[in-house]
DNA sequence: GTGATAGGCTACTCTTGAGTAGTTTTTATC
DNA sequence: GATAAAAACTACTCAAGAGTAGCCTATCAC
């Protein structure tokens, strides 16, 4: 790992560095490293194309040394899954905390998850492609979180219901709508693709509120009266 | 292929069977058996764990049988991916020919497309995890169908503008986002679980509506007057 | 019945990639 | 600078599956 022990230092700085070994850190180090150059080959090559031994090659490393920080390919897939769901509810605990309506958590829940897709792309299309290739036990951990996503934006919404802020009957069942409108920014915004990233965040927000009969202010959609 | 040499028979009344010799129809009927049977395995399991040798075996057939149908594994792929988006294009062209306004035929289009995609459920999930896999020119011609698809659909949004009947600025460029709600189909309605067809084709219908800032009925949803 | 042919099968080859056993190099410590 | 321990590498094994060469058999024309 010529390159990447090279980089070490970087980390020196970063906060967990107890007094006594920095080990545990480089480690984290390390294991973040081969996520990212793994997640990258998949996302470009589909899961069985892209080999341990590419990934080795990339991080000018061997497969080996990759085995000494994961137990196996499914692991590493594992892994990669795992980081756009985790990151997600971890911003929807930031949330939590914003003052104003229940709308304003929403729509920051919606911005700041909307953020993360676009961030950590290559992670969240390889987890959409190809978490049926997980192993039973990932797979669970890995549907209970995505479930439990859908579960509390399910909730923010309810709260605006409550707070006579939607109107829309039925309004918290859209929460795997949304679900599917975030994920499917994937599709729309490439990294370095023709798309502005702020432009496709804001519309998908746009697109979701919408779906649950508001505007991109919280005001209300009502069907207009015939003349 | 003891099975299905016994059920062609039922072939032999449909439509294009010429006076001599059915063996053009029994070599498609073939055919559409092996991209059924693939496509259940590749859904299952995806397009790499799934073995031609299991698909032979569901067919009471062997390997070489396969080959004789199709030049190779990744063009069985290509088959199987391609049903959803020509079947969606044939949708298309069925419903131009409706009368009514614009909005009747953007709504029309949303229920074609979204009931096919709920049918043919695991060729369209075979399609959206493994395009990938297809080699250059299989994966192009994809990419072209499906961007007629997104053209074709704006082009419905667009004569809605025209008349009139939808304000929103840019609603065309929803074509994509409401793209992706129909392709979300997949993640919610599974065959054989607990929601209902019909009613998951009339939420997302609804919700693409919505999206655009229509009522399920066609009227211009406005933000309402504050008192 | 005999011969020709399409349709299908048996029994391979050959590649590729996951995972590992055992050795070498680097680093840290005295 | 000797020594121990950690980190990484070399050089395999082993399994699995795509694709194929060549054989067998049912069917049909005559």
């Amino acid at each position: 790992m010529t390159r990447a022990t090279a980089a070490i230092p970087a980390i020196k700085s970063s906060p967990g560095g107890g007094r006594r070994g920095m080990k545990p850190s480089v480690v984290a180090y390390k294991r973040e490293r081969i996520l990212a150059a793994a997640s990258a080959l998949i996302h470009a090559k589909g899961y069985e194309a892209a080999t341990l031994d590419m990934v080795a090659e990339q991080l000018h490393v061997t497969k080996p040394f990759l085995y000494t920080y994961f137990r196996n390919k499914g692991d590493i897939l594992a892994a990669i899954c795992e980081v756009g769901v985790t990151e997600s509810l971890s911003a929807l605990d930031r949330v939590a905390q914003v003052p104003g309506t229940s709308f304003d958590r929403l729509r920051a829940a919606l911005v700041e998850v909307a953020d993360i897709i676009v961030h950590r792309h290559e992670y969240v299309v390889v987890y959409q492609r190809e978490m049926m290739n997980l192993d039973r036990a990932n797979a669970q951990r890995l549907i209970r979180l995505r479930h439990e996503f859908d579960l509390r934006i399910g909730k923010l919404i309810e709260a605006c219901v409550e707070e006579g802020l939607i109107a829309l009957p039925d309004a918290a069942s859209m929460s795997v709508w949304i679900g599917g409108l975030l994920s499917w920014i994937t599709y729309i915004y490439r990294p370095g693709g023709r798309r502005n990233r702020e432009a496709v965040i804001q519309e998908v927000v746009g697109a979701s509120l919408r779906m649950l009969g508001l505007d991109a202010d919280g005001r209300l959609l009502v069907p207009q009266q015939r003349d």
